[in-house]
DNA sequence: AGCACGATTAACT
DNA sequence: GTTAATCGTGCTC
């Protein structure tokens, strides 16, 4: 069952701002009962230790971000708006706080469930924001703290196709309208032309 | 104990 | 472009 491909913990454990780039044109993929859920990453952010002042972890360790201390490689789930999940996975050495925010995806896998969690919006809608593609694919608070590098695990990332810097856009990272420069406009944010990803589909 | 706000989304003018 | 929805978290009193 589990793909040769997949990423391992050496791939998470590395600089978070690096590793949200190199995300891009990977498979993100949710097991439920069986079925396999997801497709391409297209958008990612980089969220890196208590100096940055956009990331949760600026309020240091306390009970809601002691994940992202904790051990590359697994999920930081969080809700958000009183109703809306985020998915993230935990980046760098165990002990320094750190995550990639998994922000959109190309839908390809399990299209019928996601149309059903997201009905009655169109399939460009599906999974294109970060909140969205946790309600299309069923993530909650329950993923949250999983181990995405173990082998029975029900969230996990595979290798994917190549995503040229040329299809690649960096920009600031959305939604920190408090945070204090250079924090809210460092680009931070990766986004893949979804023609990138299609080109090499 | 109370409060302001949030790594958003969907619906509406 | 504007705004309601809706509640956990972290900070102040």
């Amino acid at each position: 069952m589990p793909p040769g491909n997949r990423l391992l913990r050496n791939f998470f454990a590395r600089d978070t701002v690096l590793v949200a780039r190199e995300l891009l044109g990977a498979n993100l993929v949710r097991m439920e009962s069986g079925q396999r859920l997801g497709g391409v990453i297209l958008e990612t952010e980089a969220y890196h230790g208590e100096a940055d002042l956009g990331c949760h972890a600026r309020a240091g360790r306390t009970p809601r971000t002691q994940v992202m201390y904790g051990p590359p490689g697994h999920a930081y789930v969080y809700f958000t708006y009183g109703m809306h999940w985020m998915l993230n996975i935990v980046t760098q050495a165990d002990g320094f706080p750190a995550a990639v925010l998994i922000r959109a995806i190309l839908p390809l896998e399990g299209r019928e469930v996601i149309a059903a969690r997201r009905s009655p919006q169109p399939p460009h809608c599906w999974t294109d924001g970060p909140a969205k593609l946790c309600k299309a694919l069923g993530i909650d608070g329950n993923q949250h703290g999983m181990d995405l590098c173990s082998a029975d695990s029900e969230i996990f990332v595979e290798g994917g196709v190549s995503v040229a810097d040329a299809g690649v856009q960096a920009s600031a990272r959305v939604g920190l309208n408090n945070v204090p420069e250079p924090w809210r406009s460092i680009p931070w944010r990766f986004r893949a032309s979804e023609s990138a990803v299609m080109g090499v589909l």
